[in-house]
DNA sequence: GAAACGCGTGAAAGTGACTTTCACTCTCAG
DNA sequence: CTGAGAGTGAAAGTCACTTTCACGCGTTTC
């Protein structure tokens, strides 16, 4: 799955992305959909790529890329760290609470919904997460 | 584990919890529905009623309410500390990515609809946390 | 009562994820 | 070629939170 080349595709104009950068973007990438990579695991992956490369350089390119909305910051209570993954469908998380496992969960507020909460309170809704705990089906037999 | 504490609302004569759980119980109840304090926030408080407490006797007296559910937990993405907030009815929380408040939303996942996903998935649901962030009524006017 | 026990306590040090700083290097338009 | 600005890596810093540890207070057990 090639969607590396979609990124200048998209807006030749835009200024070129730092090697580094796309490196980074790369690692998350083919990291693939349900996978979440803390940023020591892809400083781990982008060091065999490219040795020598800086741990700063990695959450530079990271915090880059997510306000570039090219990658997904997420946030889970309970894990250490934050992770990434590829830009996807919306969809929600669930980590387990003994093997701190994160899968996706297919599930999205209704749009609807969303409106009529953000009429009724007078903010504005950019995103939204919703994260689920409990025990995955691996820990719940023991 | 014997559980000595009864911390019903009806009999507040019958303090088993440490005085010193029992006051950031207080103080984390005392703050109100929609109110969301950080660990700091509370310490500050408790340091006027008890002036001598520690950091440290505040952070565990907050677990130990979190584990007991006597309190409510709240990790918001963007937010530098947890929060705490008094156990009620669930809702949704929603940041303001301006000016960093935190509102309670009258929202949850369609019980019906957490079902389904654990049925699916095959794991169990325990908790669910929905965040929302955007822009406040205050901050969209500026 | 007195001794024994165990939980609670505060100060301080430790941990770990991130962030900042800074001197250096690379890139590229002019 | 050249200079400005962006990118880079190492190291130090920050900050929320956790752990450790010696002490103390209250409760239990003679």
């Amino acid at each position: 799955m090639k969607v590396t080349f979609t990124l200048s595709r998209r807006n030749p104009a835009e200024p070129k992305l730092p090697k580094n950068y796309r490196l980074i973007y790369d690692i998350v990438e083919q990291s693939g959909l349900g996978r979440h990579l803390t940023p020591a695991q892809i400083y781990t992956k982008a060091l065999k790529r490219r040795p020598g490369i800086g741990f700063s350089t990695v959450y530079r390119g990271l915090e880059r890329l997510r306000d570039l909305g090219l990658v997904s910051e997420l946030h889970v209570p309970g894990a250490e760290a934050a992770t990434y993954e590829p830009i996807g469908p919306k969809h929600a998380h669930f980590r387990c609470r003994d093997c701190g496992a994160i899968e996706d969960v297919p599930y999205a507020v209704p749009s609807r919904t969303l409106k009529a909460l953000a009429a009724e309170h007078g903010f504005t809704i950019d995103s939204e997460r919703v994260t689920f705990e409990g025990r995955c089906a691996d820990c719940a037999v023991t």
